[in-house]
DNA sequence: ATGAAAGCGCTAACAG
DNA sequence: CTGTTAGCGCTTTCAT
């Protein structure tokens, strides 16, 4: 622990300017290296030396308000807990340079993921905004200032950039392989309340009709992304399932896919043996069951870079809007057995 | 998709201000609920009907400029996709309120999770700064001009406002519930550069001594905090261990401990029949092993909550640190095998 | 090469 | 009650 502690406010370019001395103008133009042949060098050196003297650092919002360009991006999704956006905040955070800070949005608790949640997020003003599996209220109303940028936004909205996991390509690779061992009557598990599962579940279903099996109803819906709540849908639910012959079971999150699993201990489905589990989302704890379970990986972290790289491209660009797919690998694991 | 779109630039209270016709004041006034008796009703409706009409929103970062009361806090952690700090986000996200904008700070890929991280969270006036899990470098130069709350620091620091999980308790818990079955020779993992590790570690050697058991060298360590890190580690090293006859693992991070179970299954380790597994951390997803793995409850979100309360109270006080403690609670599931 | 001055969008005295 | 004024910390002309 050193001397120096809260309470000492930080330094300004008005102090720094006083202890060279010089005028607060050429404080700036030397930090923001502006300097060239504008600054005597003997004077740069100065400044220099009571910066580091004063541990002076340019304050950004400041900056950002006197040079009208914004430095913060903001960064609004559904759930901090969800791996999956963990993953893409990783992508994010490593893709954003020192220029810019990164302010996170959720849904206040309670709240729903809406159009509230984004104005929230446009309280200051935005060098970027990257929204993340905005559903349809969203979308009608996103109204920004700035350069905006969807991800997983279940299709392809002409005014705004769009960067969505490939789900069709990862749909038909699933299909492929389990129809290939065999599987002809499956079922889908997935969130309710979220487009992305409808987006899904039709994927697969078609790609499924055309290689000759099917989607067997009920769907396993669930209120929240978890778990547990996973866990007794499956388990509420597997007795009809069941009944229908099913022998495989897709389920739109990796998430779910979970609550599957546990349940069918619970249930006493033996699994892989009499039932396959998918996923359509590998998430980084996958491994854990790895070995029963197959997954498509959405790539997440990919998601967050790209989002910077369009961000700054719709800047330059002025935003005029494109669309964007990123890639999904099938991971296959020990699920991948034959029905019976 | 509404007419409004990108590219239109935000209102300002000038606008607002023209629109009414008033003054800026007076729109300043108005919007912030300062209007009792200072401004006519008549013209107060007016400038709520043009606020509307415009969509203003107040620009935080203008308006905490000039009112001197920043209102951002900083949040800044060593890895976005650990799990257990997803949990503490979560926390702190809740607890925020709508007064206060949340910014996320991270080490760029590549750097240490040090000073300059902190530095770069420091770019912009704080309303608070929370750090979790900080190494020693960042303690020793910890110099905020806001209140700063520590998450994990391993240990109390007299002049910062501490949140500890509760370490202590969590071994003591932990050793009882190890050694009442029957376990005497233990062997420990965790990531290698963490003090968190170290501080987990003695604290379980401690608690384990006072009960007639103790750790077996070497211990597991690993360089960065993943399933797949850990996997590795605890195949190279198993064979070493099994030699010494340890009948235990425990983990300082349930990541840590999912890894050692996934690599049981490979190097044909029978668990919990041969080997009893722990982790020092519960990890939302540890259901999805909860057959095999006795874990601590950290109570990551409650951390995050906490921190939110902490700095509420230093801005109040003057920043008289304090340390607080949250509690832990020990999560019993099959792996409480008894050795052979 | 340097500084004075205007202004970013807002708030907080202070006058009227 | 309302408008004017003076900043917050910084950048950017524009004189000098």
């Amino acid at each position: 622990m050193t001397e120096a502690r809260q309470g000492r406010s930080r330094a300004t370019a008005r102090d720094v300017a006083d202890l060279v001395p010089c005028s607060v103008a050429t404080v700036s133009l030397v930090v923001n290296g502006k300097s060239a042949g504008r600054v005597k060098p003997a004077i740069e050196q100065q400044v220099w030396q009571a910066v580091r003297q004063l541990d002076y650092q340019v304050n950004r919002s400041a900056s950002a308000l006197a040079r009208k360009t914004p430095s913060t991006v903001a960064l609004v999704f559904p759930d901090p807990t969800d791996p999956f956006f963990s993953c893409v905040l990783d992508g994010v955070m490593s893709a954003l340079g020192d220029e810019h800070t990164l302010n996170l949005v959720a849904p206040r608790k309670g709240d729903d993921y809406g159009p509230l949640t984004i104005r929230r997020a446009l309280a200051c003003d935005l060098a970027g905004l990257i929204v993340a599996s905005p559903g349809p209220a969203i979308l009608e109303d996103l109204a920004a200032s700035c350069p905006v940028i969807v991800l997983e936004a279940d299709g392809q909205y002409s005014d705004v950039t769009t960067i969505n996991p490939d789900i069709e390509s990862a749909a038909r690779e699933l299909a492929e392989h389990l129809v290939g061992l065999g599987h002809r009557r499956l079922a889908f598990a997935g969130s309710q309340r979220s487009t992305k599962t409808l987006h899904r579940r039709e994927a697969l279903r078609g790609a499924l009709n055309q290689r000759g099996a099917d989607l067997v109803l009920p769907d396993i819906l669930i209120d929240r992304l978890s778990i547990d709540e996973a866990r007794k849908a499956f388990t509420a639910q597997w007795g009809a399932l069941d009944r229908s012959a099913v022998t495989a079971l897709v389920c739109s999150d990796d998430v779910v896919a979970y609550g599957a699993l546990a349940s069918a201990d619970v249930t006493g489905v033996d699994v892989p043996g009499r039932l396959s589990v998918a996923g359509m989302n590998n998430l980084p704890y996958s491994e854990v069951v790895s070995p029963r379970l197959t997954s498509v990986d959405l790539c997440a972290r990919e998601l967050g870079i790209r989002a910077v790289v369009a961000l700054r491209a719709d800047a330059d660009r002025g935003s005029r809007p494109v669309s964007e797919t990123v890639p999904s690998k099938l991971i296959v694991r020990r699920s991948t057995a034959a029905p019976a």
